[in-house]
DNA sequence: AGAGATTTGTCCGTATGTATT
DNA sequence: GAATACATACGGACAAATCTC
């Protein structure tokens, strides 16, 4: 129902579109793992063509907030961090997207960035999307 | 003349499309800051339509693998961390791709994901594709 | 299992705008 | 200004994957 969609504002429809989509995920109204209307179904509604439509997929794609199967639609993604892994004095913590390859490996979704973790000669990658670092407490002080 | 694009096997052309290009940088083929061919010209060469060309892209955009300037083109992205950061016992760090408004504060491009520190009741936000986080070496000693 | 509906993937044509060369 | 290249946006058509009955 939201009409909310200009097309002759600077900001791009797709983007618009996308934020529509994303605050409706932030607020609720769209809960994880539900089903995202269909493409034509989106296009009808905000009055847009079917690019604008895959376009704001794709980007919310990009940014972890949805997956999307051919023949099924999108969901919008479940983002629970449930994993904690200590860090060492000497660690050293970088971030990026990773390949197909480790994204198949892991077993996580598109628009979803690893953590690459070397201690000394090893590395090791983590999901970002259920893996917490933690710096390692001294026994005695605060929580 | 990589003909290596099979319109009938299961994964998608585009997903096909950027696969090629990634070996390409991955190999060495295609180096940082080279211009890959415009989306008409690998269009061309590969026997695929403007919609898979430009999907490849967007999905090699999202990884951080290329940046893509209007009116120049697409290059492979230069990935090389420059700052360091010292975590801190008690430290938390979890990652994801960032918002468009974050992406605009931290200015980097879209395909880079962003380590959020907490510290306390505090948060920092830092570009994943030019930090990197250091546990800091030293026994005792802190700010 | 088989048919049909739904949904995404991919092709294409067209058009306008913006940025670079 | 002209040519090139990408960005955005509309439209139609069919293929491929999935789901439902």
């Amino acid at each position: 129902m939201p009409r909310r969609i200009d097309p002759t504002a600077d900001r791009a429809v797709y983007r618009q579109l996308a934020d529509l989509i994303r605050d409706a995920i932030n607020t609720g109204q769209l809960r994880p793992g539900e089903l995202l209307p269909s493409e034509g179904r989106l296009a009808q509604v905000h009055e847009v063509g079917r690019d604008a439509v895959r376009d704001a997929l794709a980007l919310l794609r990009s940014e972890g907030q949805i997956v999307t199967e051919r023949g099924v639609g999108s969901r919008v993604r479940d983002q629970t961090h449930t994993e904690n892994v200590q860090l060492q004095r000497g660690d050293t913590v970088t971030t990026r997207m990773p390949t197909p390859e480790e994204r198949r490996q892991l077993g996580i979704a598109e628009g979803v960035p690893v953590f690459v973790v070397r201690r000394g000669a090893g590395e090791m990658l983590h999901a970002g999307d259920r893996t917490r670092l933690e710096v390692h407490d001294q026994p005695a002080d605060e929580a």
